[in-house]
Formats: C-alpha cells, sequence, structure tokens
DNA sequence: ACATAAATGTACTGCCAAGAACATTTTCCT
DNA sequence: AGGAAAATGTTCTTGGCAGTACATTTATGT
C-alpha cells in the first residue's frame, strides 16, 4: 500500500521520435488556435506527455518548434494529396475532382489552414526558411500542370492557361471556406456552411473553375 | 537662450476626438501587423502623439483597444464601398462592375483584411460583440442582393440566385488574394502579384463569378 | 471667479512566460 | 563492466509588458 502508483514515476525508457511526434502534435493544435505569441510554451508541454525541457532540448527555442510545428503541418496535408490519382482521368473529369476534392480535403485540415494564416500574418518568414515546404508544394503544382496540359492538347482547355492561376483559384475559394468561416458565418449566418451549403458551395466553385479553364465557346 | 524649445512641453491643449483618432490609427496599424498578442500596448503608444495613458483612459485595457480598431477598420473599409454605384447598370455590367470593384477595393485596404483574418484566428469573438459591424455588412450585401433580383427578373441569372453564396466567391477570390500573398509568392512566385498578372487575375475572376451568376445555357 | 469634471503627465507594480542552470537517469559502445 | 553520450527531471532567473496609482493641468458651467 505504501508503494503507490507514483512510486512507478522513478525510471522512465527513452523515446525520442515518440517525445518530438508527440510534442509536435501539440504544437501544431496550439499554434494553430493561438497563433505565435498567444501559445505559450508551457501550455503545450503542459498538454504533452513530456515536459518543457524536452521542447528545448529538441527544438531549441519557441520558433524552432514552430517552424518544425509548420513543416509537419504541410508534410501531412500534401501526403493526404498524394493519395489522389488523376493521370488516368480525362482533363475536364480531372479537374473537377482536383477542385472537389481540395474544398473537401481543406475543411478537413483546419488547423493546416490556420497554420497557414499564421504564417501570413508573419509574412511568411519561417515558410521562407523552409526548403522542405517548397518542394512539397511545386510537387502539388505539377499534378494540376499535366491535366493543363492534357486539357489544351485535347483543345478542351483554353490555350496559354496558366496553371499557377488556376491554382490559385482553387486554393482562394478551399482556403477562404475555412480561414474565414468565423466572420463570415457571424456576418452572414451559417447557412453556407451547413452540409448542403458546403455541398452547393463545392459544386459552384467546380462549376467557376471549369468556366475559366474551358475553350471560351463565346468568343 | 536659457528657454529652450523643451520649455514649451509645460501647457498642452485638449483634444480628445483628435487622440482618439490618432491613438486607433497606430491601433490598427500594429494590430494588422502583429496579431493581437504580438501587438505591444507600449508600441502602439510610442508611435502615437500621446501616452499609453489616454489608451487606458479611453479604451479600458488591450482588449478594448482592439475592438475599437476592428471597428474603425471595418467602417473605413466600408465607407470607401459605399461611393460605388451601381443601380443603374444593368445587372451583367453592375456585377461585373461589383467584383472588379472588390478585388481592388480589398488590394487598397491590406490593413482591414489583416485585421480579419486576426478576427478569424480569434473565433470571430470581437465581431461577434459588436452589432456595429454587423449592420454596416448587412447594408454591404444588400447592394448584390438587389443586382441578383434585377438579373433574375431580366432572364440573365439563373432563378435561385443564392445572394450570400455570390458574395462568398466574390469575397474568397479577393480576400486571399491578398491574405495570402505572402505564403503564395513564397512558394509559387510573385508572377501573379506583378501588375499584370493582379489584372488577368482580376478578370479570370470576373469571369468565374459572371458564370456562376448567368443562366446556364448548356442545360 | 471658482468649483468640478475632463483630459493628460509620470512613475510604478506585479505577474507571466521564455529560456537557462544544474542534476539525474538511460542507453550504447567496446 | 564501465565510461561516454543521449535523454529526461527539477528548479530558478529575468525581462517584458499589461495595467495601476498618484499627481497635475485644462476646460466648463453657473
Amino acid at each position: 500500500m505504501t508503494n503507490s502508483l507514483a512510486e512507478d514515476r522513478r525510471g522512465w525508457t527513452q523515446n525520442p521520435e515518440g517525445v518530438k511526434r508527440d510534442i509536435l502534435a501539440v504544437a501544431v493544435s496550439e499554434f494553430a488556435a493561438r497563433g505565435f505569441s498567444g501559445a505559450k510554451v508551457d501550455d503545450i508541454a503542459a498538454r504533452t506527455q513530456t515536459s518543457k525541457r524536452m521542447i528545448y532540448y529538441y527544438f531549441g527555442d519557441k520558433k524552432g518548434l514552430y517552424t518544425h510545428a509548420l513543416e509537419a503541418a504541410y508534410l501531412k496535408v500534401r501526403e493526404g494529396e498524394a493519395a489522389l490519382d488523376l493521370a488516368h482521368l480525362p482533363p475536364l473529369e480531372a479537374l473537377s475532382r482536383l477542385v472537389a476534392f481540395t474544398f473537401d480535403h481543406h475543411r478537413e485540415n483546419p488547423d493546416f489552414i490556420r497554420m497557414v494564416m499564421i504564417e501570413n500574418i508573419h509574412q511568411a518568414e519561417a515558410l521562407s526558411a523552409s526548403v522542405k515546404i517548397r518542394d512539397l508544394n511545386i510537387a502539388a503544382i505539377d499534378k494540376l500542370r499535366e491535366i493543363c496540359e492534357r486539357g489544351e492538347k485535347e483543345g478542351v482547355f483554353r490555350h496559354g492557361l496558366d496553371p499557377v492561376a488556376l491554382h490559385w483559384q482553387i486554393s482562394a475559394a478551399s482556403f477562404f471556406n475555412v480561414s474565414n468561416r468565423p466572420t463570415f458565418s457571424t456576418l452572414f449566418g451559417e447557412d453556407v456552411f451547413t452540409d448542403d451549403g458546403q455541398s452547393r458551395l463545392r459544386n459552384q466553385t467546380v462549376e467557376a473553375i471549369l468556366a475559366i479553364a474551358q475553350t471560351d465557346v463565346t468568343l
């Protein structure tokens, strides 16, 4: 009876990778929720199974932790995209799927969106410093570029279509839908964020993108 | 000579409204630049012609200052929109103009955009509490609603067009264009943010919105 | 003119939070 | 086995920053 459970705390097993993953998961969540200055290292540590000591041991300082958290968020979300295989679909179908997928995928990863919002508040300082992330995104747009080229060749897309501009359009809708939900719903109601509303918005967005991409028959 | 310029500091004139405006202008700029926790009351005071004392005198605490700054930002930007008169234009033309205008107007008010970004990070807490801002935005969407109704009546717009969903689309493009410029340009280059690139994006956006609004001739 | 309120100046306090110091325990290598 | 390196625990220290106390000056009303 004198040997309480607390006694077990003496002695522990090392688990560097596990500890790092644990810290990063919590850090993403906290930074996403409160921003860089809003997040407190003590709070992050508290939600962790380890201690503040380990945060500084592995990541140096708060900024180092933030940078690694940002990378982790990007990595996770881009991994989710990699599963999508569009190369075997006709261009129009491929583009439709890509837009619809992106719309949903962003919705499912609000923490990632919020990390990017925070990064934008800080002029993408950490992002600029990360070669890792840049590579990930170049890969992301290559998929779209391939679709555009096929579409042009087959004559279903207009000539001189810019994949980056198209990606901008797709991102704008998908990103804004998550990032600005709090203010938008406060001002204009929750309607567009119900399941029905979201599905209408997704269709509308797909339509809009297709309209941009397709050969303009009215000219 | 013993009467230095510094001697003039003894004695001052009161100017409550001027002081408040001064503080708010600086506060918007600082909060927009650094976020709520990132901005420091001391820094705001330093950029002011008055002192920290007056900030607490007029706004109570940091949060009060932030709320008033947010209102000031909304007020300024909505005022700029009020000048736009579209009621005398045919619906298609009116909508085109509205989209192009919104696109440009958001670009010209980056601080406002950043305030809204920050507000979204904080779940629109301050926005929810401000009746003033809600009224402003209801007015903003009424303009669009009127255009939609005329367009439907004249048969150039599809039936059951939702002004809120349309506003969502317009906002998404115009907002994202400013809010995500740092990360987007870091990852995909500055091309879309040059004058040329921006003008192409604006046209593309107008096209996309019109495609959504117009009667779908392919059905 | 003079009392009262509004507006401003100056100096201080107290706490929170980032990071460091110092100590101990595990693991790995030979 | 035993020594070095890696990983973790515990306890300060210190600067920054939100908010306050106290004092003074300017306007205003009658």
